[in-house]
DNA sequence: GTCTATACAGGGATAGAC
DNA sequence: GTCTATCCCTGTATAGAC
């Protein structure tokens, strides 16, 4: 939404200039790689921009000519982050299915996990207009392509047609976002078990047979 | 577990003295309750001891002698207000069943959901020994309390029972979670939609005619 | 027992020199 | 583009008044 962090210069888009400022782009990248790196070591308090800067090799005041704020910064992580998989997921399938989905939806760096989850609780505080205003578009895109999925599954009649796919949507992200938190907390949660459940449990009653408790 | 912030007196034990110190009882309750106000107003990072102690009309470093950390204090709110919720539920009825168990679940005040998300995302960091098994413990005495609804509804015919109650426990809590996220971000979420569709999906085949997508 | 005063190390933000 | 210096804030810690 031509906001300012990002639109500092368009990077490639070839003037007659000779490739201008590349410098501020790579450095620009620079920043978000280390941060995700200093994040999984020292967590969310841990990640000042003293100790961003200080595994670059730049001064904390440094950051700031790329990133307005702490918190800017660690939303252009995760928008990266999505960009990435969103990238990896359009150059495998087309209709990715249930299991890709969820494997797509938990990050592998379990740092990256703690900081979604950091920022989607500052998101919920009052007076938070700019992260709400992101997770809030960020979670209608992410039930679009859940309901996209759902419904090319029904069409395959591995979900029922009797329930409102808008609804399943939110239920299938909620599934993803609850579980993984638990597994997360305790590995003796199995998040793909609780994901299989909700497949069996979404698939029409004439589907093959089920296994008992 | 016999932890330091709890075990300052015995506050009511009649011993043959008279009631000892009570003040420093009241002390700790009105920090509490200051504390999730402030949290309303001023969210996770503006809620700091100095803030806390202002509303109050003590010092900062009075509220040390109650909590010996700030995350320490913060716990305890959650602490609490599970065992109001414990009390209030374990009032009314016997087996709540499903549409109480997730009004009971989700906080009334928008500040105390932001703060457990919150907590919970400092808890999923690496290094976090406190918070981690607060939550770790929360979740499965969550998720037993879940399995005991489940079992209930399921000798009343509305669960099937082709289903492994853990991992339909696990789902249900990861519901209930990652649908209030949703709903707090977005009001166009409907929480108990996407909650009565679990129900259904739940219920035995036979059960009543379905409503169309 | 309860609290204030005070000190310390560290944080994010910012202004201006180079 | 990057630095240094600075501001005001934070959580934590200790000393000592009452």
């Amino acid at each position: 939404m031509t906001k300012n962090a990002e639109g500092k210069a368009s990077p490639v888009s070839g003037q007659g200039s000779r490739g201008r400022y590349p410098k501020g782009i790579l450095r620009r990248q620079q920043i978000l790689d280390r941060t995700v790196e200093v994040f999984a070591d020292l967590g969310f308090e841990g990640t000042s921009l003293r100790a961003i800067g200080e595994a670059i090799g730049v001064s904390h005041a440094a950051l700031r000519r790329y990133f307005e704020t702490r918190e800017e910064l660690f939303l252009e992580v995760l928008r990266e982050k999505d960009r990435q998989a969103l990238a990896a997921a359009h150059d495998s399938g087309t209709a990715p299915g249930f299991a890709a989905m969820s494997a797509n939806y938990v990050l592998k760096t379990p740092g990256l996990m703690a900081l979604r989850h950091s920022m989607v609780a500052r998101a919920l505080e009052p007076g938070r207009g700019r992260s709400r205003e992101f997770f809030r578009d960020r979670y209608r895109s992410i039930r679009q392509e859940a309901r996209l999925v759902l419904q090319s599954a029904r069409e395959q009649g591995t979900v029922r047609s009797d329930i409102p796919l808008d609804t399943a949507a939110s239920l299938l992200v909620a599934a993803m976002d609850g579980l993984s938190t638990q597994t997360l907390l305790d590995p003796e949660v199995d998040m793909s078990a609780g994901m299989a459940l909700l497949e069996q449990l979404l698939a029409p009653a004439t589907a093959e047979a089920p296994r008992e408790t």
